[in-house]
RNA sequence: GGGGACGUAGCUCAGUUGGAUAGAGCGUCCGCCUCCUAAGCGGAAGGUCGGCAGUUCGAAUCUGCCCGUCCCUACCA
């Protein structure tokens, strides 16, 4: 527990307590942040929730309990402002001694596992923005978990049986006439998922112009189900080769995996099987004689809505025997919690440069060396809101099997779908009717190869911040320029994922999202950079960091911080961790975003009023040192959680 | 029809459990590099928080009704 928290837990406590012995009153101390830095750090609204209880003027109990209350270790005061607000002041020599020294309460260890699964993105064509969206905030939450204690697994579900990679497979061999030989070869030569991305396009297009067509998606589902010959063999070349590019795309922006549950595994080991037993077993589906789900298994619609009437029924087996993509969904949950009485084999799918392993499921024997997966305590699947729906049912499979504690910690992270603006699609030469064009977004068709592809818009981040760092610095070398670009392009993408709230549709738009200015991620890197000069400077001068511990007294501290500009900034860098517990408790990474921005704009601002280095005041000069140090390091570790690096220069 | 999300400045969006004078970025206009990097800083203009009613000492926030936009409501995934 961070200093800023211990103080407001003792505060709370001490009114709490004061509240009982004075008035005979127990009530939750609600402590909030004021409106305006001005007002003190910390506020209490307390008064104007007791003035009904006492039948008294809010004002006059605030003015009392701001008498009586005793003196509070840390609160240098309290004060009665508006109509009844305490407003209350830290000590603040104190409180930065505090931070100094690394005062803080260690919390507990955090038990169990927490597995969110993200990304999940089809394997039959490259990575767009809409998926990195899904990633990004997937991979910033498990972030924000591991930075609170929490251990966490990382799932990345490959559907590698499914339709999209069949009509892929299919266009290889039916439009293109291409052997499984072929295609590997194809591999090796081509930029595989663009290829894929076309040629999806061609065969949904032809699809649409021969109905008859159509026969050929069955012919391939079948086949790769078999996993008999070549059609089967083209389908794991497909997906393996997409699976590699992807998790190449998402390592590109510092995305890792644990492990890669595929679908191939849910069939082959009996996942649904044995599910399916469970559910029929505990009768939370049932076999439909008429209507029109007649020979179908189904979930009763009473299970998931409440509204749901009898044609609300959700099919989990369709007539002809096979199980659809829902059912699979809850066998898989299921495993995801060790309720399911099977595991996955795996073996070990690539090897990261940082040395991280990522597995893969297998029905051949398991490789050694694989980590436990899987028996989580919590599970979060980061999945768009379009698909709710689906994911209640998942839910009520559970409860309907009698697990109501794990559908409860069934969380579906869910977002709302990225699209583009009217500007973006005439830049991508998408066809617009007028209606569109007058809209503030459109949602373009994947089935159609529309879309923003994830590398591309990287690339292009690359070579716009590229041009920007080889005109500051055309002395550095190419290889650093080069990686300093590629940090600064990753920022301003991932900032730009996570700057929206969950349920907000993103309109994407080239202009906006290749801006390095303003609320972005370049600006908050380049507050860190600019602190990081002024210490670097100082170690050129020949002059060590001051060692503040043994420089900085409380009085010196509490001198140089009577300053309003230094104290806001010490006690905004001072708030990291209050950022982190609130986009946690709320489940939004575009909390950690605002915050970021909020302090790298307190920096910038104190940045141009004090010119640090060439303070004289020594005792001021160390202050700012150290501010601008702590500073830094709040900021790296904010940024760190989004998965934002600082460049050694801008 | 049913379910869900949303409507806040010209545009894109924040807004904790209802609280003090509703915020930010972009855009527009006006300024600031002899000084640790101007990817920066300062200032100005810009609002009936979709509408109406209700609850409350107090509503952008809660409730109801209405208007508008989007998503879902497959034996696709």
């Amino acid at each position: 527990m961070t200093l800023f928290h211990i103080l407001e837990r003792r505060l709370q406590q001490a009114v709490s307590r004061h509240l009982s012995e004075r008035y005979g009153v127990e009530i939750p101390v609600a402590v909030e942040q004021p409106k305006q830095s001005s007002f003190g750090e910390l506020a209490l609204p307390i008064a104007f929730q007791l003035a009904k209880q006492l039948r008294q003027p809010p004002k006059k109990i605030a003015e009392q309990l701001a008498g009586e209350l005793s003196p509070i270790p840390g609160v240098a005061r309290i004060e009665v402002a508006g109509n009844g607000y305490l407003n209350v002041r830290f000590d603040r020599g104190g409180y930065a001694g505090g931070l100094l020294s690394g005062e803080r309460e260690v919390s507990a260890p955090k038990s169990g596992k927490i597995i969110v699964e993200h990304t999940n993105i089809n394997p039959n064509k490259a990575a767009h923005i809409g998926h990195l969206r899904n990633a990004v905030l997937g991979d910033t939450f498990v972030r924000m978990l591991r930075s609170a204690g929490h251990s966490v697994e990382v799932q990345n579900y490959i559907d590698n049986t499914g339709v999209q990679v069949a009509d892929v497979v299919a266009a290889f061999h039916y439009l293109e006439h291409k052997s499984a030989a072929e295609v590997r070869e194809l591999i090796e030569i081509e930029r595989f998922d663009y290829y894929c991305w076309d040629l999806y396009a061609r065969i949904s297009q032809h699809y649409k112009d021969n109905a008859e067509a159509l026969a050929w998606r069955q012919e391939t589902l079948h086949s790769i189900e078999s996993g008999e010959g070549d059609i089967a063999e083209i389908g794991h070349l497909v997906a393996d080769a997409i699976v590699r590019a992807h998790l190449a795309t998402m390592l590109r922006l510092g995305i890792y995996y644990d492990v890669l549950p595929r679908e191939s595994e849910i069939l082959h080991l009996k996942f649904w099987a044995r599910a399916f037993e469970l559910l029929k077993e505990r009768q939370a589906i049932y076999f439909e004689t008429g209507g029109k789900n007649k020979g179908c298994w189904v979930m009763p619609g009473a299970a998931f809505s409440e509204q749901a009437g009898e044609e609300d029924s959700k099919v989990i087996v369709r007539s002809n025997g096979t199980v659809t993509y829902v059912g699979k969904d809850i066998a898989y949950q299921l495993w995801k919690f060790g309720l399911l009485g099977r595991d996955f084999r795996y073996r070990r799918w690539m090897v990261y440069p940082n040395g991280h392993e990522v597995w893969v499921s297998t029905s051949e024997a398991s490789q050694a060396g694989a980590p436990p997966f899987g028996r989580g305590s919590y599970v979060y699947n980061v999945i768009d809101s379009r698909q709710s729906y689906l994911q209640d049912v998942v839910v009520a499979g559970l409860r309907a099997l009698g697990f109501s504690e794990q559908a409860g910690r069934s969380i579906h992270f869910s977002y709302e779908m990225v699209t583009l603006t009217p500007a973006t699609c005439v830049e991508l030469g998408i066809e617009l009717t007028d209606e569109d064009r007058r809209r503030p977004y459109v949602e373009v068709s994947g089935r159609k190869g529309q879309g923003v592809k994830a590398d591309d818009l990287i690339g292009r981040l690359i070579a716009d911040a590229c041009q920007e760092v080889d005109s500051r610095h055309p002395q550095a070398p190419e290889p650093e320029r080069r990686r300093v670009a590629a940090q600064i392009a990753i920022g301003a993408l991932r900032f730009f994922l996570l700057k929206y709230t969950r349920n907000a549709v993103i309109a994407f738009d080239f202009q906006e999202a290749l801006s390095f200015e303003g609320e972005t991620g370049p600006y908050v890197q380049y507050a860190a950079v600019r602190a990081r000069n002024i210490l670097r400077k100082l170690a050129e001068r020949g002059e060590p960091l001051p060692d503040f511990n043994r420089e900085l007294s409380a009085g010196a501290m509490a001198r140089q911080l009577a300053s309003e500009d230094f104290w806001q900034l010490l006690l905004e860098a001072s708030r990291a961790e209050v950022a982190l517990e609130r986009a946690l408790a709320s489940g939004e990474p575009a909390h950690m975003a605002k915050y970021a921005f909020q302090l790298a704009q307190a920096f910038n601002t104190f940045y141009h009023d004090y010119h640090v280095l060439a303070e004289e005041n020594r005792e001021r000069r160390t202050v700012l040192l150290w501010m601008t140090h702590y500073f830094h390091a709040q900021l790296e570790r904010t940024l760190e959680v989004m998965g934002i690096d600082v460049p050694e220069y801008m």
